[in-house]
DNA sequence: GAAAAAATCATGGAAAAAAGGGAGAATGAA
DNA sequence: TTCATTCTCCCTTTTTTCCATGATTTTTTC
């Protein structure tokens, strides 16, 4: 059998030794290293090859979700696991579009753990029983908006009326009301209320 | 020297082991269990009475905010740190006001870490640096609402109109109006769209 | 290169919110 | 009991939003 290296990329030093204890003894395991930055991360990445990431996606002021993007780019065949508190389609989505093999809850037992990094070492995806449900519940209610629409909703979000809109993007303002038409529908919002309220938990916008 | 018996509640394995193996050697410190949940810590503290409980915020659908009241009703003797990845004055407030002694982020060192459970078991609060700023910071800034500027505001954002918002509570709309303006105020609204952002990331609602 | 989607602009009218003012009743703490 | 706050209510004018309907021009996509 052969043995599987894990790297662990977290900020929060309870999470990587708790991880290392978990997965100290586990057969076919073995634990590489770890990382609490972007920075630690890529240069551990120029001199080492583990075949599993652990990834926070949230690093303090640093992104799980960005890094993610850069090590897959430099190293296609390492395999990330998306590791987070939140059970976030947004964040799942986001880590799986930048080449995220799997998703993990912090909260995993210890055999989920275990079981997503053997399944993606093998090239497969792996999801949380909590995240694939969030997965597959977000993907009937997704919301897309245009590039113009989430301009349009982030000023709204700003406290800007149509007009200053349409002088802040050199619009006319009839095509704002036109945008807002289309943000409220699309979000199925009764006013301007409803909108900037759904577009904050639904995470549109921040 | 005595020991400081220490139990942890949080939903999530990897925090726990992580603790335990933080804390394992450390001299002074005895670790005396731990709970993912509300029921499992009460029942513990039926037959035992550590001296520090670090108790995360959140645990899963249960509140860790809520299990701190309770402890500190029935087990005044106690002394709880709040535990957290948020850096939210929110909730570092709301344990405060729960009888929590202290509050720690989950990004902690070792070193914050003993010294947050030396300090609390001594009868003294302590924080985090960065959890210390943000209550500091907090405090200057804080918006205080009457009850029914609550009720109103979290009218507006599930998108009510001024009349709706009248009937349900059962006042004149020109009462809401009013209620509105005083809203535009202490928020320093530009207008209902900035108001509901302003209100959701303030978590003056949720 | 054709079809689909997105972005643009327009008109006009109804509904709602914002800004400005003022004022009396109820509640609770000192 | 008094003082302060909160809650209540009303008026007017202006601004902004909401809705319906439709059309033209880019841009993207297959």
């Amino acid at each position: 059998m052969m043995t599987t290296s894990v790297f662990i990329v977290d900020d929060h030093y309870m999470v990587i030794e708790g991880i290392n204890a978990l997965l100290h003894e586990e057969q076919g395991i073995e634990l590489c290293g770890h990382a609490t930055n972007i920075a630690s991360c890529l240069a551990f990445l120029k001199q080492h090859r583990p075949d599993v990431i652990l990834m926070d996606i949230s690093l303090g002021k640093e992104s799980g979700i960005d890094l993610c993007k850069m090590v897959k780019e430099l190293y296609p065949s390492v395999n990330v696991i998306g590791l987070s508190t939140f059970n976030q389609q947004s964040f799942i989505s986001k880590m799986m579009e930048n080449g995220a093999s799997g998703y993990v809850l912090k909260n995993a037992t210890k055999k989920e753990l275990t079981e997503a990094i053997f399944t993606v070492a093998k090239g497969r995806d792996f999801f949380s029983n909590d995240a694939f449900f969030t997965l597959k519940s977000a993907q009937q209610t997704e919301i897309v908006l245009t590039r113009r629409e989430k301009e349009v909703l982030e000023l709204i979000a700003n406290g800007l009326t149509n007009n200053e809109i349409a002088q802040t993007l050199f619009i006319s303002n009839t095509t704002v009301d036109s945008h807002r038409s289309h943000l409220l529908l699309k979000l199925q919002a009764r006013n301007t209320a409803d909108l900037v309220k759904k577009a904050l938990t639904k995470k549109l916008i921040s």
